[in-house]
RNA sequence: GCGGCCGUGGCUCAGCUGGAUAGAGCGACGGACUACGAAUCCGUAGGUCGCAGGUUCGAGUCCUGCCGGCCGCACCA
């Protein structure tokens, strides 16, 4: 089945909505004309499958809203049994539409299980080229919390564009060069002494890491003697100025200044060291990525496009879209897009971090000539993007308007801002380790629980410790990185989120092991349902329709929608509180309703189908977070 | 000072383009495993949706002002 083809759900609401405009219509004078009305899900499902407010048909109708609701009740239930609607009332100034039972269930499950991981796929993007640029680490520590959450919000709004037919670029921009790099090279210079990440059995990007920290270290000390100094002489009274005026004298930091300027004249002895080095930091990153499950098609560097950033900004200069001041420095003027001056190019001619995201906003649509690029940055960097669009859309790229900066809230501890300083930042290794390590003993202890209600010493406690064990192994991986990447998806991406490690590793309540969880227990249903003879053939979905089999059909019905509107939005988090939604609804169903003793073999037949439905549709979503669901937990 | 974002139960968050009684989870308290998986489910308590105006038949949602918080306004990235 394409993935284009109109949902069997959407097909039934658009026949609802085209019967309701008939209705409507006669019920208006000649040549009215009437707002569309909207099929919303009612707050109840014994209400209904639709409800529709009739305020809106007021004025044309010139009859109070109530009114139109009755008649419209009234012209819709005469207008019955070609199986469509099987109820249609008036409740005040609503209207509430009840669909027939047959015609729902079997559209919603007879096509979710028709087209498994393509339902709630759609071709509507239509292939173009959109790109999504996330993570974009620098090459002089190791990833923390902060990239964490860059890299699962890239990765899942990559998959969740994709579902909505788009051909996704995931491009990693990585910032390999500047004064930072430098920092961590003069450290290494100074102290390395001939050490690797082998000699040292350090992972790269940790073991570069420490050197920039050596450097920081070093640098501090030397401020601070350097102020105090100062304050002896009576040089500079003013403390913040003393501190300005030591960091300028500092001779760790003109080293690393000088350094930079070697590099940028191609000094091969600093190329060397700095590729050296780069390639310690991207191996360690490499498998930082391989271990949260995160790939990426394309990546820029910014030591390769920075030069044509420079050269963009020239060519502007020349065309007098830019200005020259008298030292030399290059300027553009927003201040008409009340953005003020920025500077493009330093006196001394070196590029600033703005010039690089020109040329690389060039380089990416000439490589793949994007309807839309996107760009995933913490809402720290707002008034940069700003900058930056207005910039290229002054330089005169019409295409400045499809790029789109995807700001996403900061992420704190419960302690308050992660400082590299203080050393309060959290490791994205360590983190992941922690995470799995902890899904880990909570399984392997709780099977322990278990064992001792179940009697010392017997050997089905032996056999259950042993599978336990062995489950332990196969989810801890998949469960711990799943509660993680939840965790950090289910926030609004535009909000601060603040890290609550003990939340983070929860299996309970609104989280991605429950989710996990949930789905998990629809394979171990079916199971049991084939070894009773359970038959879907022989299912009749017509006699589905309790309230929670309509809170379950309504979810599935919906989740489509759910993908486009996070598509549109950028937002996976519609997708996870989707999924939890479905998976209460469903757990509630499991709990209240029986599957293999149903009161009949139809009936039984039926709710199987809908519970794999509902697996189904579980692991779509998962999977748009880049979640994996485990088949048993 | 200027600009952007954000204020919803003790805590963390939902709340679609304004629409029926503001929903979840955590935490607290009380229940449900001799029935398909208790990582589950049910119940109780807990909210003047920061404050004040305005628009509207209708405002948590839109507009204005104020208060509070975060981020930014570098020849750092």
């Amino acid at each position: 089945m394409s993935p284009s083809a109109p949902t069997a759900f959407a097909l039934l609401k658009a026949r609802v909505a085209d019967r309701l405009a008939t209705a409507a219509l006669a019920l208006a004078p000649e040549g009215a004309d009437l707002p569309a009305l909207d099929l919303a899900p009612p707050p109840r499902v014994d209400l209904g499958d639709f409800a529709v407010a009739c305020f809106p048909l007021a004025r044309s109708l010139r009859r109070p809203p109530p009114a139109i609701a009755q008649a419209l009740a009234e012209a819709l239930s005469g207008a019955g049994g070609d199986g469509l609607l099987a109820r249609a009332e008036a409740a005040g100034p609503y209207l509430n539409l009840t669909l027939d039972r047959g015609a729902l269930f079997s559209a919603l499950v007879g096509d979710v299980l028709a087209r498994g991981e393509d339902y709630g796929r759609d071709d509507a993007g239509g292939g173009r080229p959109v790109m999504v640029e996330f993570s974009s680490p620098n090459t002089n520590k190791p990833q923390h919390l902060g990239h964490v959450r860059n890299n699962v919000l890239g990765d899942a709004v990559s998959r969740i564009l994709a579902a909505n037919g788009h051909r996704v670029v995931r491009a990693n921009l990585v910032n390999d060069r500047g004064i930072h790099i430098c920092k961590s090279m003069l450290a290494y210079q100074r102290w390395g002494q001939g050490r690797t990440p082998e000699s040292e059995g350090v992972k790269g990007d940790h073991f570069v890491g420490e050197y920039y920290v050596l450097f920081e270290k070093a640098h501090k000390a030397e401020v601070a003697a350097e102020v105090q100094r100062i304050q002896e002489t009576g040089e500079q009274p003013d403390p913040g100025l003393a501190e300005q005026l030591a960091t300028e004298r500092s001779a760790t930091l003109q080293d690393a200044r000088a350094l930079l300027r070697r590099w940028e004249a191609g000094d091969p002895g600093v190329r060397a060291l700095w590729q050296r080095m780069n390639a310690w930091v991207l191996e360690g990153f490499a498998e930082t990525y391989r271990r949260m499950g995160i790939a990426f098609d394309r990546y820029y560097f910014e030591s390769e496009t920075y030069l044509l950033g420079r050269e963009t900004v020239l060519s502007g200069l020349e065309r007098g879209v830019l200005q020259r001041r008298e030292d030399g420095s290059v300027w553009i003027d927003l201040s008409a897009e009340d953005l003020g001056e920025k500077l493009l190019l330093r006196r001394d001619g070196t590029s600033v971090y703005m010039t690089q995201d020109v040329g690389t906003a060039l380089l990416k649509m000439r490589d793949y000539g994007l309807a839309r690029s996107i760009y995933v940055v913490a809402s720290e960097q707002d008034h940069h993007f700003q900058v930056l669009f207005s910039a290229l859309r002054r330089m005169g790229y019409a295409w400045a308007d499809h790029l789109h900066h995807l700001s996403y809230g900061m992420v704190y501890l419960p302690e308050g801002r992660m400082k590299t300083r203080e050393g309060t930042v959290v490791d994205a290794d360590a983190l992941m380790t922690e995470v799995v390590d902890a899904v880990r003993d909570l399984v392997t202890s709780r099977a322990e629980e278990h064992g001792r209600e179940g009697g010392e010493g017997s050997a089905a406690v032996a056999e259950q410790a042993r599978l336990a064990a062995e489950i332990a192994d196969e989810i801890a991986v998949p469960v711990g990185l799943g509660a993680l990447r939840f965790y950090l998806l289910r926030f609004n991406p535009r909000s601060d989120v603040t890290f609550n490690p003990r939340e983070s590793v929860s299996l309970q309540g609104d989280t991605g092991p429950y989710v996990q969880y949930t789905a998990a227990r629809i394979p171990g249903i079916e199971e049991k349902a084939r070894a009773e003879g359970v038959d879907e053939a022989g299912a009749d979905l017509s006699l589905l329709g309790n309230a929670e089999e309509l809170a379950l059909a309504a979810a599935l019905g919906r989740y489509p929608e759910v993908v486009r509107e996070a598509g549109e939005k950028l937002n996976p988090s519609l997708v996870a509180s989707f999924l939890l939604e479905l998976a209460r609804a469903f757990n509630k169903f499991y709990k209240q309703h029986r599957v293999v003793g149903a009161e009949s073999a139809p009936l039984a037949g039926a709710r199987l189908s809908l519970a794999r439905a509902c697996g189904q549709v579980l692991r779509n979503g998962l999977g748009l977070l880049g979640i994996e669901a485990p088949s048993r937990m």
